[in-house]
DNA sequence: ACCTGAACACCGTTCAAGT
DNA sequence: ACCTGAACACCGTTCAAGT
């Protein structure tokens, strides 16, 4: 990648995730070009779809979710606790700017969506939590990880969208997880 | 009301309704006009936001909610097989077109919004549901109508938006009516 | 009172010309 | 190999002119 590219590429990444975060996901391309100082066909150039777009923005996201995994899964206390905890955290990990919780919950079952690395980064870290508990045989039976994520990621996307404080979201999750632990 | 302008009214109203079913709810104002035969002007006049003529839209759907409620509360069986059953039910009706669940859900809480009344008639029904179940004692406390219509929303969200049929969402509304009840 | 349709603004997308 | 920016298509929205 030749050294002017690699900068607007960066440059573009950078400024779309401020303008994602201001407007939302469905925020003017063509902004987002102008603020970087590019063309409109340099954006898609390398970025053919938003959607491509959007995976770069979360790149960085990455190492969060891992990180809060691993915190979680150290939690001290109820199983009930820990998978609220968990939950809790989700929502604001999928929660990058609005919008975003409905397109990675959609995108989630899809193999062939530009944001499939990110999802099963994400489900992954589901998946961890889940198989945890269900170690102390405390997940019923039939509880599948995809499931689990287009649960919490439906109530996260209600959030979203109706503009809900935490405190109106924590007795949701709190009815996802009872419905989930035995 | 003008005949002509009665008669624009409804054609719209019919024009939209299918269109909304055929392409979702994001779909081009101007081909529904063009399709019921009027300016765009004219539809302006009678919807002057999307929300007005997805009110409009729903307008004859209330009757099927009333009905359908009234249908479930008569279900002989447990508590759990009577709420799964509504709740079905519950994402059918949201499932108008492409983009209802979504729309419908986050306009839940909103008292301003131009669907307000449909949302009071779809709460209504849930609670008549969810009051039931309570004199038998069977759900838990806290429980409150606007949260249940958010969780059932959420699913209802998920599955348009993922394109998922309903051997996906059953087991997902079994979760949610889990922890619910007691 | 209501309708029409031209006009405007905005945005996504493409592509020929340039470096 | 990459960038620019003009050009096109599409759509929401407004409003002057008409009946």
């Amino acid at each position: 990648m030749r050294a002017d590219a690699r900068r607007n590429y960066d440059r573009i990444v950078e400024v779309a995730r401020e303008v994602f975060r201001e407007q939302g996901y469905d925020a003017s391309l063509d902004e987002i070009a102008k603020r970087a100082g590019v063309g409109p066909g340099t954006l898609y150039r390398h970025f053919p779809k938003r959607e491509n777009l959007l995976d770069a923005v979360m790149q960085s996201w990455v190492d969060r979710v891992n990180e809060a995994v691993a915190k979680a899964l150290t939690h001290e206390g109820s199983d009930r606790e820990l998978l609220l905890g968990w939950f809790e955290e989700y929502v604001r990990l999928i929660s990058v700017h609005r919008g975003a919780p409905a397109k990675i919950t959609s995108a989630m079952g899809d193999p062939d969506s530009p944001i499939m690395t990110k999802c099963q980064v994400l489900a992954r870290a589901n998946d961890r939590v889940i198989e945890h508990l269900r170690e102390d045989g405390a997940i019923r039976d039939g509880v599948e990880t995809l499931q689990v994520c287009r649960l919490v990621g439906g109530v996260a996307t209600v959030a979203d969208q109706g503009d809900l404080d935490p405190d109106a979201v924590r007795p949701m999750l709190a009815v996802v997880a009872d419905g989930l632990l035995r």
